[in-house]
DNA sequence: GGAATATTAAACCAAACGGTTGACAGTCCC
DNA sequence: GGGACTGTCAACCGTTTGGTTTAATATTCC
């Protein structure tokens, strides 16, 4: 069932999840999300230079996140939130396993509370 | 609707999708889902030393996606899936961005059936 | 042409990464 | 006790990362 699950394309993978595992760079696709913004626009936010926070755009860029068009000296960043569905799916192929402790969780405290009323009712 | 969004545990996010950027570490998982292994046992499959995959599983190890029990000589890992839940929920504000586009694509596509329908040959 | 604007490039730095090797520490078993 | 077994630790190495600063490159405006 398991076995399927055999990484079409790791390297797209890794882009993506090491993409999403810095702050600044989720901070910049949710501000995406509002529409359209210049380099300069995603950059303001943050307590950085503009060359680093371009680097960060370079990188969503390079996993697939964001598409740039140039306009004029302006650089104008869309979202292209595609390459998270790899993501999204990767990790969907474990949501049994958390769903599953939360039910045995559930389970025992369900056994537990009946334990209790057995006693504590009656005794 | 997006503004709701403002990361509550930044860091945990950072540790989690950093530790499923890297393929060894995926596979690590996958591995785990068909039951408890050793350290061993995990890095059997590949082919860096033994001190490699024990820092990769140390990693997920704090990324809390494992956890360990010393039986004897022996390190057994079982997969501690609940911290995808916050990544794979991340993932998720983004999905109506996708299915956006591919929507708007679908659309695209009959508009355009429907005008070879409308004239035909051309206009 | 020249100044201001928007962004990248290049050089540098410290820290982290992914890997190695060799030494060490528990544990099991004879 | 003495090995074999399982695993970590420490030191090291080369590369990448995330940041800086100082140019350099386009573009727009006057």
């Amino acid at each position: 069932m398991f076995n399927h699950m055999v990484e079409r394309n790791a390297p797209a993978l890794d882009a993506v999840f090491h993409a999403l595992s810095d702050t600044t760079r989720r901070a910049m696709l949710r501000r995406l999300t509002a529409g359209e913004a210049t380099v300069g626009d995603l950059a303001e936010p943050f307590p950085m230079s503009l060359a680093a926070a371009s680097k960060h755009i370079r990188v969503l860029e390079d996993a697939g996140l964001i598409r740039r068009t140039v306009q004029g000296r302006s650089h104008i960043c869309r979202l292209e939130a595609a390459p998270m569905h790899a993501g999204q799916e990767w990790i969907s192929h474990f949501q049994r396993f958390w769903t599953e402790r939360l039910d045995a969780l559930e389970a025992i405290l369900n056994a537990e509370d009946q334990h209790k009323g057995d006693h504590d009712g009656k005794a």
